[in-house]
DNA sequence: AGCACGCCGACT
DNA sequence: GTCGGCGTGCTC
């Protein structure tokens, strides 16, 4: 018998293996972690497939050395999804079941969470006197307890004590051993939560009817309808039936307020995966998933691929959200992901959005069934009024249209809190002279240079390359001025305009210090800051109950990009802004800065929510032939020489050539919108075909050639299957 | 991706 | 005379 074996390497197939010499063969099982031997290294491999015979020659053949577990540590429904997956995003295996292990299990970690661990006395506690003066590695044993709590004998040998030590440790009374009780699964008391609205029981209906079998639904609901709430009252079902809820999120919205909220009305606390966990804590919260001890599982993107013992709902929160999708290496949608999850395991997912993607809303409406509505706010909230602010006809102060600032003044003094959006940090885009039209670039890309700190600093937003900032030009020595605003400018501004409004900013520059968000956030609730300003951070995960008014300073960028996706990020940014206006009896106002009042989509906007302009950028997708009424999928290409990248990209295309490709158009190669990035550069290659079947079998038969180019391996290249940036 | 082998410059 | 630069080749 053959072991196929997936490897983390780079390399698109299995390895082949025979059994290890010391394991029954019958007793290996698919998603068994093996030791394998792979070039001159030892690495954990994951068992795929058991094999009658391998097409590599026997002499080629080597021996995998032991299984490092008696059980799989992926179920056989996760390893149907992983291999689905790397057939779909045209991803290497091995690293595609790499991003299903939590690192620790990579490099050997036990796959269940220790029985016995040690733990300190009451004289451990206060040991260092009574040690010898030279027992480091006993001083670094109990500190490592110390700051654990608890560990495992062999996470203490890994960090350096040995078995004598922990024996010698023993013996003087500092530390002991602890037996864990088997972990039992918890029944879970459920708090009563408030009572739902016709609309949000009906939707809590809809799930629970489909529990136990497939169904995609959409929870549309505006923003402050309550979609939590149905979560957590779907949950309630699925967890009294005894099965586990994955809730993904997007990264921002993990806040510590929403765990707070599942643990106000489940009595147990879900495991929580993201990215700011260490290796430690993100095993612990894997193995709780897959052990099922974990009701409730809620995590970011990559939480799509834990294990689940009894899996029974998934949520995809925000699925709009443009960090479900990794951006580079292995780069799959983890709401998409999660949907072909729902399916394998034959279970309801839930994708909610107050402004749902357009495919999601497409798909939808090809199956109104699947369509939960939540149309109106809690509580008798009004939604907010937005109207447009032409920056063409009113005079302003830096950025700010006298009308908005008289309108902001009105709501200061009736003592609510004014939010000003703006998506671009820093004091101002560009460093401009104005006698000679220089402007500061960036020596790496092609990009200006953001001028922070008012003009003290010049920094490249897209390579993080920093420097000194001029105060004269270059070239001609005439002093150099910051041109156009960013969120440190706007404050700059606000501050001089009121200086009594106690004012927050955030953005990522100002909120770098762990918890410095939550602080601020915590701040604005306690009406401690009148005006709030920030970018994108503010749009995601927190209300603002009072409040009243919200201005988005520059609608613009993105109504004429190059991008498609460019106006729907923009309607979402927009509905998802004004959406933290206006609470209960207070109603919103929003006022969105414009040059361009006639644009069409933007007046669908403002006339029809978010479901007119939906409408007519589904329209306008389906005339042009762009998702979700075509399928895409791109190459990117960079290398240090400007050449190589775009020859490479059009050798790809001539070794396209002859091959079936039922409507497969490959366009291009062209340089990237910014074809210089942190000193490399970038070219692409778009493909098109109007469903998914024909795209799929032309990269099948394509990417094997592409791969074997010479330039291939001169230029640094990726394959990127329904992209969302489109460069 | 690692990790080795393999030929050409500045130093114990 | 060696240490080490990264080109290119391979991993069941």
């Amino acid at each position: 018998v053959i072991l196929a074996v997936a490897i983390d390497t780079p390399l698109r197939r299995l390895f082949d293996y025979l059994p290890p010499l010391h394991a029954d063969p019958r007793s290996l099982r698919p998603g068994q972690r093996l030791w394998v031997p792979f070039g001159r290294r030892r690495v954990i491999g994951v068992l795929m497939q058991l094999r009658e015979r391998s097409e590599l020659s026997p002499d080629k053949l080597r021996r995998a050395l032991a299984p490092v577990d008696e059980e799989p540590a992926l179920d056989a429904t996760l390893l149907e999804i992983l291999d689905w997956a790397a057939e779909y995003y045209h991803h290497p295996i091995g690293d595609v079941v790499a991003a299903a292990l939590p690192t620790a299990l990579r490099t050997g970690a036990p796959l269940e969470a220790p029985r016995r661990v040690w733990r300190l006395t009451e004289e451990g506690r206060a040991a260092e006197s009574g040690l010898p003066a030279r027992a480091a590695r006993m001083r670094a044993a109990l500190q490592y307890l110390k700051e654990h709590a608890e560990a495992a004998g062999p996470e203490l040998l890994a960090s350096g004590a040995t078995g004598a030590v922990l024996k010698n440790l023993q013996q003087r009374g500092f530390i002991e051993q602890h037996e864990l009780a088997r972990e039992s699964i918890p029944s879970v008391a459920v708090r009563p939560g408030p009572s739902l609205n016709p609309a949000q029981a009906a939707a809590v209906e809809a799930v629970r009817d489909g529990l136990g079998t497939f169904r995609s639904l959409l929870l549309y609901g505006v923003t402050g309808s309550g979609k939590t709430e149905v979560y957590l009252h779907a949950i309630a079902t699925v967890l009294a039936r005894g099965a586990q809820a994955l809730v993904l999120v997007p990264e921002i919205a993990l806040t510590p307020q929403l765990i707070a909220r599942f643990g106000d009305r489940f009595d147990a606390p879900p495991a929580v995966l993201h990215s700011g966990l260490s290796d430690g804590e993100r095993l612990a919260a894997w193995r709780r998933a897959r052990s099922g001890e974990a009701r409730i599982v809620i995590g970011t993107r990559s939480a799509v691929f834990v294990p689940l013992a009894q899996p029974g709902l998934i949520v995809v929160d925000e699925e709009h959200d443009a960090s479900f999708k990794q951006q580079e290496g292995f780069r799959y949608s983890a709401r998409d992901l999660a949907i072909v999850r729902a399916q394998r395991h034959g279970i309801p997912i839930v994708l909610g959005s107050a402004t749902p993607s357009l495919e999601t809303l497409a798909r939808a409406q090809r199956q109104p069934e699947t369509l939960l509505s939540l149309p109106h706010r809690a509580a008798d909230a009004q939604p907010p009024r937005l109207t447009l602010v032409d920056l063409r006809s009113h005079a302003g102060a830096q950025g700010i249209a006298t009308p908005v600032l008289m309108t902001m003044q009105r709501h200061l003094e009736a003592g609510n809190q004014v939010l000003l959006f703006l998506n671009r940090r820093g004091y101002a885009p560009v460093l401009f002279c104005p006698k000679c039209g220089w402007s500061a670039h960036c020596p790496r890309c092609d990009a200006h240079l953001t001028v922070h700190g008012r003009s003290q600093a010049l920094v490249c937003h897209h390579c993080g390359a920093q420097q000194q900032a001029q105060q004269q030009c270059p070239s001609c020595e005439a002093a150099v001025k910051p041109v156009g605003q960013g969120t440190e400018r706007i404050e700059e501004t606000v501050r001089q305009l009121f200086p009594d409004a106690p004012l927050a900013r955030i953005d990522r520059d100002s909120m770098r210090r762990k918890g410095e968000l939550e602080e601020t956030l915590a701040r604005v609730d306690r009406k401690e800051v009148s005006i709030l300003i920030g970018t994108q951070m503010l749009t995601k995960g927190h209300h603002f109950p009072n409040v009243t008014l919200v201005v988005v300073l520059n609608a613009d960028q993105g109504l004429f990009s190059t991008d498609f996706r460019a106006s729907e990020r923009l309607a979402q940014t927009i509905v998802q802004v004004a959406g933290r206006a206006g609470r209960a009896e207070r109603s919103g106002e929003v006022l969105i800065q414009t040059e361009y009042p006639e644009h069409a989509l933007l007046k669908l906007l403002l006339d029809g929510g978010y479901e007119s302009f939906a409408s007519g950028a589904l329209r306008e997708r389906q005339q042009t032939s762009w998702p979700p009424f075509a399928r895409i999928a791109l190459v990117r290409a960079e290398a240090p020489k400007p050449i190589v990248a775009m020859r490479f990209l059009q050798a790809a295309v001539d070794a396209g050539h002859g091959l079936p490709r039922k409507g497969v158009k490959l366009l291009g190669p062209a340089p990237a919108p910014m074809e210089r990035r942190a000193g490399r550069y970038r070219a692409q290659l778009l493909l098109h075909a109007d469903t998914h079947g024909p795209l799929q079998k032309f990269l099948r038969s394509w990417l094997p050639r592409v791969e074997a180019l010479p330039d291939a391996k001169r230029a640094r290249w990726s394959i990127d299957v329904d992209p969302v940036e489109l460069f």
